[in-house]
DNA sequence: TAAAACATGACAACTATTGGCATGATTAAA
DNA sequence: TTTAATCATGCCAATAGTTGTCATGTTTTA
């Protein structure tokens, strides 16, 4: 076998292994132990951070964790990576951030000056942008170490009514608008949750029990059965139809005529009517909703409420 | 100087000049010509694609693009890549996929099998959500490509007034909510405009004009001058500024008392009265206008419509 | 003090790499 | 058709690099 296979297949083993002493991989490797001494050298100066204790029970120590065998990327790999990166950058209180730096580090420095161009430019002129809120989320990287280790949670929740102690298994976590939400099991009532992670003001780990619930795309990507279906039926103006298709959750449910013009019809939960309304205020004549008669109500209630707060001046300007 | 530096050197020589024969690569390094072919025939073991013409003008060729020398990664650095890769999940039209594909394999098979299921556990459980919409971007990629080569564009723009010709000069692309959008100059006004650029029907990359105007980092972090500054102050109940705090414009102007109420007392622009009305609209009697006197006649006057359009039934329920 | 470890040097045996030369095959231009 | 330029491969001697053994230190701890 070559010498450089060789040396790999020592850097794999020494960096999975972080302790060990010179006899070991001699034994392992069938070779010397000079020879060891003279390739533990060598890793040494290719940059493994290795440091050697003297006397009895000393030994060799690498300091990095496990080292990957090295990868050949093509130039525009290195930028596809950065691209990801770039993604990340509206974020706050996310792990990863030294790895992050690190890997940015050695990736910019192989590439050639053309290429390193090509990545300044990409990070000059797009952005991820999402909210860059005030609001911080120091308990997330907790958080998502707990996820991964499928950990039960005691977490302290701040919600309308103060601040409570709930017992959780975490369904996972996800990012929405620059916020991060965790859809969690409730184990006291075997309910699913969703929790806003920043709002999480302190966490315990519990005991990691592998009780499968769902998994979190399965969560994202449930269509929930309205518990009180009832029908929305809405006339478009097409200026109506191009606001409506910029709604997320209406977007499916929009019918366009030849015109430009539109309607929507669609299955909603009841307790969607609050939210609906408030879009279907802003788009007044632009959206006539014909049913259900309850967010009508609901429209015209709340145009009285405001009547109510905003009374007529008395003299008229 | 060994032999694995060399086989480095000369991989990275004939990976950037693509074309070229073995006594152009024994001149370069001063070696054999002999050698060069043998270690031609060591890259190719190692993987990189690499042909021979025979006869007269014949020489090798490199498939791939440019590689990047080898680099040692750490586990967690991987991860990291992946995690990063995760949060482009849920974008449709993204460039650079086959090469996000290829990284992944690559790291992938290089992660020893605890390492795989952590990764397997965070693509499960970890999300960058957003609205996954119906909507498709299908010119993002070559809108990106002029953006990186700052090229000025011709394109065919659907707005509320139908398709009209824009020429422009981006000044880059961001990603919000699912959409991407971008501001860039138009050259026929000198104005800064921003296109959605899933509405962009058609492009025809001009000349590449560095025109230096501002670029995205400074476009996102302008705080625009209100051109018709106006005062916004209204009075919120604690479930006021709550669901304020969540709002990104406002944010920063919300003030808080000790009882958990609070109130917002800033600068706007007239023209985010009507954006503005809908929050408070929704808000009801959780937060109180006081000023501007425009924006509760706006709160008045569409709740006056909105009766006009929802009239009271006859008979009363 | 002895044992267990790293550190380093010298040297001979061994192995790998290199350059030179020869031979062949393929291709395109003269 | 011939010739020149190119890749492809084999052989071999010269050179360079690697390895194992042995020797000699040093450091640390039982």
């Amino acid at each position: 076998m070559s010498k450089a296979k060789r040396l790999i297949d020592i850097l794999l083993f020494v960096s999975a292994k972080k302790k060990f002493t010179a006899q070991e991989i001699a034994d392992t490797f069938h070779i010397s132990v000079r020879t060891v001494h003279r390739y533990l050298l060598d890793l040494s100066d290719m940059g493994l951070p290795i440091y050697a204790e003297q006397g009895r029970h000393g030994g060799y120590t690498v300091l990095s964790n496990a080292i990957l065998p090295p990868i050949l990327f093509t130039e525009e790999e290195a930028v596809a990576i950065f691209f990801a990166f770039q993604s990340l950058h509206y974020y706050r209180d996310l792990p990863f951030n030294t790895e992050i730096q690190s890997v940015s580090q050695k990736l910019y420095e192989s590439l050639q000056k053309e290429a390193k161009k090509k990545v300044d430019t990409l990070q000059s002129y797009i952005a991820f942008w999402n909210p860059k809120r005030a609001i911080t989320t120091p308990l997330l990287t907790d958080v998502l170490e707990a996820i991964i280790n499928q950990s039960q949670l005691h977490i302290h929740y701040e919600s309308k009514s103060g601040i409570t102690s709930k017992h959780i298994q975490p369904i996972g976590v996800y990012a929405h608008d620059g916020l991060w939400y965790m859809p969690a099991l409730l184990l006291s009532s075997e309910r699913i949750l969703l929790f806003r992670v920043d709002r999480i003001k302190g966490i315990k780990v519990g005991e990691t029990n592998r009780k499968t619930t769902m998994n979190l795309q399965q969560w994202l990507e449930t269509d929930y059965e309205p518990q009180q279906p009832i029908r929305l039926y809405v006339e478009l103006s097409s200026e109506g139809v191009r606001q409506c298709l910029s709604e997320p959750h209406l977007e499916k449910a929009v019918v366009r005529h030849s015109d430009g013009t539109g309607y929507i019809d669609t299955i909603i939960d009841q307790h969607e009517l609050h939210f609906n309304s408030s879009l279907f205020f802003r788009l007044g004549q632009h959206a006539i909703v014909k049913e259900p008669q309850a967010l009508i109500q609901l429209l015209r209630q709340h145009a009285h409420e405001l009547l109510a707060i905003y009374p007529e001046p008395k003299e008229p300007q």
